[in-house]
DNA sequence: GCAATTGGTTCATTATTTGAGCTATTGGTT
DNA sequence: AACCAATAGCTCAAATAATGAACCAATTGC
């Protein structure tokens, strides 16, 4: 097994208890919520800071997310400027369906929004900024999955799959059964799985050696799914898609394309052979 | 002392060695400039990478700044929409001045450029995106240290002062002489300090409670530096920095978010009296 | 072919993290 | 005012996790 240091993925693990309804934190709270002694926490939460990470209000005591990230994000901007790009496609994306659309990354075990354009219709899907979204139980989630490599599949269906709706599918072989269908039709669609009322449509784009690189999304209002509309959404959103692989020099997709670092067939057979 | 991680603090200062410059570091790179022993940063890039933290290119193997920071960056942007209000005030600034403007405030011991306007000129000062800034040599720096609290300015000043000119002061006790004027004129002004041939001009502006929250600067080549241009664009800053004092103070929800647990003035008297 | 890189792994030694319990302070209730 | 129940933060012995020298295996340049 890869090694990695449990003390750093704890402390990092609290950042994730931070989200657009929960901006800010205390101490205790925090503790109990992540299951961490006050003493951890609060050790963690200092090396946080002082970095930058999370930021605490002198006031209130609260912590809450930090600058740094402002610098990082920058940071990572200029070498490798997606974002933007990504942007001007959701945008485009919005003209053609009026529906909210978002792309989405790897980061980790969850996939991470990095745009999201509003529908302009008054009753819209609007995703919470920064939000992480869990890999089973959305349309982007399940696109991912499906094209990505068998040991990442493996490794996540094992752990335990939240249950957000009554939809949430929450099988793991459950969920293995769509990914054929959903690399047929070259997207996935998810109704009611993370939020109710919602149904989601989610393509994949690829990078230059075929391997996916994230996800591009359609979501909008249960009521508003008719038949028709859906055809005309996932034309748009495929076409999406292959501009933002073809936008990077990517290929669309490989066979089995796998999903970063995580190759298909390495040379030898898995440890668990 | 108050109590810190001191494994998690080491993992996130490799973060740190990536900049605009250097984008991608491979591990025994990594692990020479930190100074930590392969294996160690290793494990510690392992656990930063399964959050998102940093990305490993599955080809060349090398690490840079992970996706997870877009996220995060949303995030603290929809809590406390900063960067946007910045972004206008920078943006007519330059338009006065005529020469790159930039805001940053504290992330942990150095300042986060947390946005950046580029002079329209050709011959223009540019900062690296995501650049974290030095206090001790910097104009921002130093403006932000006169109007710190006293044990902050004591902790940073007895680390290690780095040189990055002939103009770099190193000199605790001279830093310190500044302080006065600066608080007196309500800017600081530096010339080559940080780099060569570059002129810096910085204010501060508080939160509701007085306290700096961060600063905002100007900064030209040293050859259009001319007596009667500086009064102007002096003039221009400080009009930039109250407005964006004034700003926060009709700040939607809790007026939280000002730059660290600092107060301009304790009330106490600091600790060593 | 050899030499010098690279990324990644192993395992005994060591230093660090850990957490129950402590204090101090704050805010609300009677 | 006294009291109670929260809070943030600190201490120290016991347990655990980090550490690093040596070791592969695979590239890369000669």
């Amino acid at each position: 097994m890869s090694q990695s240091s449990a003390t750093v993925d704890k402390a990092l693990g609290l950042l994730d208890f931070f989200n657009a309804r929960r901006p800010s934190i205390g101490l205790s709270e925090l503790a109990r919520m992540s299951g961490h002694n006050k003493a951890t926490a609060l050790r963690f939460l200092t090396a946080l800071e002082s970095r930058g990470f999370v930021e605490q209000d002198p006031e209130s005591k609260v912590y809450h997310i930090g600058p740094a990230f402002l610098r990082f994000a920058q940071l990572r901007e200029t070498s490798f400027p997606w974002a933007l790009a990504v942007e001007a496609t959701l945008r485009q994306l919005v003209d053609e369906t009026e529906e909210t659309s978002h792309a989405a990354i790897l980061a980790g075990h969850a996939l991470a929004t990095i745009g999201q354009v509003e529908s302009p219709r008054s009753n819209r899907v609007i995703l919470e900024a920064g939000e992480a979204l869990p890999l089973h139980a959305t349309a982007s989630g399940l696109v991912f999955l499906a094209h990505a490599d068998a040991r990442f599949v493996d490794d996540f269906l094992q752990a335990n799959l939240v249950r957000y709706t009554d939809q949430t599918p929450t099988d793991a072989a459950e969920i293995r059964e769509k990914f054929g269908a959903i690399r047929e039709v070259g997207y996935s669609r998810s109704s009611g799985t993370y939020e109710d009322d919602v149904v989601g449509f989610a393509a994949p784009y690829f990078g230059p050696d075929g391997t996916i690189v994230g996800t591009i999304a359609v979501a909008l209002p249960k009521v508003r799914a008719a038949e028709e509309r859906e055809a005309a959404i996932i034309a748009s959103l495929l076409r999406a898609a292959h501009k933002l692989t073809t936008a990077r020099g990517g290929q669309p997709e490989r066979a089995t394309g796998d999903a970063g670092k995580y190759r298909t067939h390495p040379k030898e057979e898995p440890t668990d052979a």
